[in-house]
DNA sequence: GTCTATACTCGGATAGAC
DNA sequence: GTCTATCCGAGTATAGAC
């Protein structure tokens, strides 16, 4: 209990940066080997320590597998600052593709964002704040995007801006379990449909009549 | 190796009674009293087994959770074939929303769906072919379905069907996750929204006008 | 402060008695 | 067919070497 653990506190530099570091290799491993329901002796062992040495910086395997993931949205920055404080539905839209693109290289980190955030469903879990949290600020952004897209017409209206951002954001996280269970179908597709969806009908011309050939009944 | 296990072979009777028996126990007890990281012990002692007991009935706790989910689609009767062989559209809406309402009262169920779900990712997971199986058939039956409706002109045209059917299955996993984790969300909203953007635009009238009062930017 | 070794607990799996 | 007993592996806790 005296140890640097959460990151909050002692820890003269050290423990933290081994920390820091213990969870940019983990990141590493994870991204590029996969995830296959590794143990906490298995990340030691890529992070060339033992099981114990690991458990010293972390209080648990579930801390640990949020601190991964919590890295790892630092780095792909997903809740980025970078740009404008209110970035456009546009511009949402295509880092959010770009992200979902992306993912596509990493399917372990993937899998271990989908298995931690279904566990992570009991309120009880020591990733429930995180995963509640994460998904709502994700949500805040995309929604108020849809809300000024809304304003200026720029999206399909009659639909609430925070229930679009919960659409978004399911659909995606179906599509990523789609993806790995089958690594061959498009989680973008999909998403991208979603988004083509809301554009707002040309306001004059009625747009029943590309109708496409992919209807055989 | 030689006992009821599967249902494949052997068993007179008696054994595969008794897994019935078991399978609507057990499903009965996690709709009900809820699934919270619950032991082959636990599901034991609710059926009056030993897990030893139990496990005699089934290879491991993987299958047995699987046969759950099975009876549970079972008894949903979500591949039904209730009805007409081709139902239209409108028909598999209405069902596919009824089935999700009805989730919303048995969130064991849910949770132990997404868990399980998510661990079967891996395809040496004893679920893989399950889940596989099983969303594939969903896709098949709404992918024809939304086919049909295009052909109507009922449906927006310019997407795939087979796209589509992964974006209603996409989206209602996403949502329960995102019940799960807060279940005062509204899980029926998204989806119905969903199927609300794939109504064809009335072919004359621009519907850009009923703004709501939804934007304060 | 960092880490290894070790020991404890718990859940699932398996053998064998009844 | 069902139990008891046992085993095994994973996660966790602690003592103490360095």
């Amino acid at each position: 209990m005296s140890a640097p653990h959460t990151g909050r506190r002692g820890s003269y530099a050290k423990g933290l940066a081994k920390r820091e570091e213990i969870l940019t290799r983990a990141l590493d491993v994870i991204s590029h080997e996969g995830y296959a329901g590794a143990s906490v002796k298995a990340i030691a062992e890529a992070v060339g320590l033992s099981q114990a040495g690991l458990l010293h910086y972390f209080d648990s395997k579930e801390e640990l597998f949020t601190e991964v993931l919590r890295k790892r949205d630092e780095v792909d920055a997903l809740s980025r600052a970078s740009g404008p404080d209110e970035p456009s539905l546009g511009r949402m839209r295509a880092e959010f593709i770009a992200l979902v693109r992306h993912n596509t290289d990493v399917p372990g980190l993937v899998q271990l964002f989908s298995r931690l955030a279904a566990d992570a469903t009991d309120p009880a879990h020591p990733a429930h704040e995180f995963f509640l949290d994460r998904s709502a600020r994700l949500r805040e952004v995309l929604g108020a995007a849809v809300a000024r897209a809304q304003g200026d017409g720029r999206l399909r209206d009659g639909i609430e801006p925070a229930t679009l951002a919960r659409m978004v954001q399911a659909l995606a996280d179906g599509m990523q379990l789609q993806w790995l269970v089958d690594p061959t179908v498009d989680m973008i597709g999909p998403v991208e449909a979603l988004f083509a969806l809301l554009e707002p009908p040309p306001p004059g011309e009625p747009d029943a009549d590309q109708r496409s050939g992919a209807t055989e009944a």
